[in-house]
DNA sequence: CGCCGTCTTGCGTAAACCCGCAGCTTGTTG
DNA sequence: CAACAAGCTGCGGGTTTACGCAAGACGGCG
């Protein structure tokens, strides 16, 4: 006896995933659903739910923010996120939330039925975190130490990206307006600013700090989600002074 | 007779969209299936495609690049855009390619099955353009001067998104310094960066230009496919000196 | 313990940015 | 035509960035 809740914006994915876990888990009684992530906190908080599938990009209330909130209340909770992307920021957001052994899974929307119910029972019955391939490459890259980003300079990034000054950075962080300027530096250096903007003319400079920001978008460190969520905690910052 | 294109990356959505054209067109006898833009724009060539659906937002090559070469090359195709969000951005990168006089649509996966056969119909049978209620409300608000930006404005906070420098910025555009300065100055202001940076304390200010390309983003003005595109173009006009 | 690498901080400078002020060129309107 | 709004431009100056240089602080490691 199982209940699964998913939680997906769009009702074709919803409909094809209430199909994939009646197949893929005979021992599920109820399937439950819900359309954006206020609903599924809702909805899991009602029911209690330990099993649940969650999309990451939904126009309410986006799916990390959710899990959060979810996994705050119930931290044994089981989760699987399921995406249309693997941007390094979404990896990045997810990792940062997922509590201490707790069983998760992120699967891409691109895999395969078989993947998808393979994955499904993986978790919810045996446990056992499963990620995407193409994700476990981005998780590596940002955990370890190659060619990533440290989580200060993911930090100072994020900073930057919502505008802030030098100094505002360093009283938010509690750095020297020096430090911050460092940070920045080595920054710019990872993101290979300065290749593009020198080039060998004078003309075509760029500004290094708003490239910085277009370049990690580009290559999708940042994208509109993580924004939305820095911009909450910024907000929250400003009114604790 | 006729014979409809679909190009769309999602195999879900997909497979929904050819069931709806042949509910709604049981005048067209043959539906083909393109998986990306690149694919679509071949197969539009290949087949003279006068009836296409579109997805927007795709990985390999987005469907406004797509539409652009199609309408390029045969002006007369009629287009539905089938999305999933109205974003400024979006809706004014349409506007900006669609060619004089010709039909296309623009609709909302959101959007009830009934509205989007009635779209096809309309579309492709009696060449009127139909544009979702919602979308229409951004159109309006961009090409009209309620509250919308100018084109000259779009285009400055595109430059700084990019992050050209003011001198940089002038010279690609024509301006020069001060002028650029100016059209900052206003962007600032519609983007109301001035309010949440001043506040009242000294404390908490933000980077101006940094802080613009954020509130954009966040707004939707900006997204990640009008930054591609932006970019593109960017390194054709550095090629050309 | 002394050596070394990494991180932090202060000082100083050149460049870039933000912007008020004022003169000019436009296109529009009565 | 006069008048007026809107946009472009140069000048000047206050602020913020970017960054080299150099002096500590901290943590391993032989």
């Amino acid at each position: 006896m199982m209940k699964v809740l998913i939680v997906e914006d769009d009702p074709l994915h919803r409909s094809y995933l209430h199909e994939a876990v009646n197949a893929a888990l005979p021992e599920c009684d109820t399937v439950i659903e819900a359309e954006n992530g206020t609903v599924g906190e809702k909805l899991a908080r009602d029911h209690k739910s330990a099993h649940i599938v969650m999309d990451l990009q939904m126009a309410n209330r986006n799916g990390i923010e959710a899990a959060r909130t979810i996994w705050k209340e119930r931290p044994e909770t089981r989760i699987l996120f399921w995406s249309n992307y693997s941007d390094e920021a979404y990896v990045r957001g997810v990792s940062r939330i997922v509590p201490d052994g707790a069983a998760y899974g992120y699967v891409l929307k691109s895999a395969s039925d078989e993947r998808l119910k393979l994955a499904l029972r993986s978790i919810f019955i045996e446990s056992q975190c499963v990620i995407d391939r193409e994700v476990r490459g981005l998780q590596q890259k940002s955990l370890g130490q190659t060619n990533g980003f440290t989580d200060s300079e993911y930090e100072i990034l994020v900073d930057i990206a919502l505008g802030l000054t030098d100094r505002a950075i360093a009283k938010r962080r509690g750095l020297s307006l020096r430090s911050v300027q460092n940070r920045l530096q080595q920054l710019y250096d990872k993101l290979d600013v300065y290749q593009s903007a020198g080039d060998d003319h004078e003309d075509g400079r760029f500004n290094l700090r708003a490239r910085a920001v277009t370049v990690a978008f580009l290559r999708k460190l940042l994208n509109y989600s993580a924004l939305e969520r820095a911009e909450a905690e910024l907000q929250e910052w400003l009114e604790g002074k």
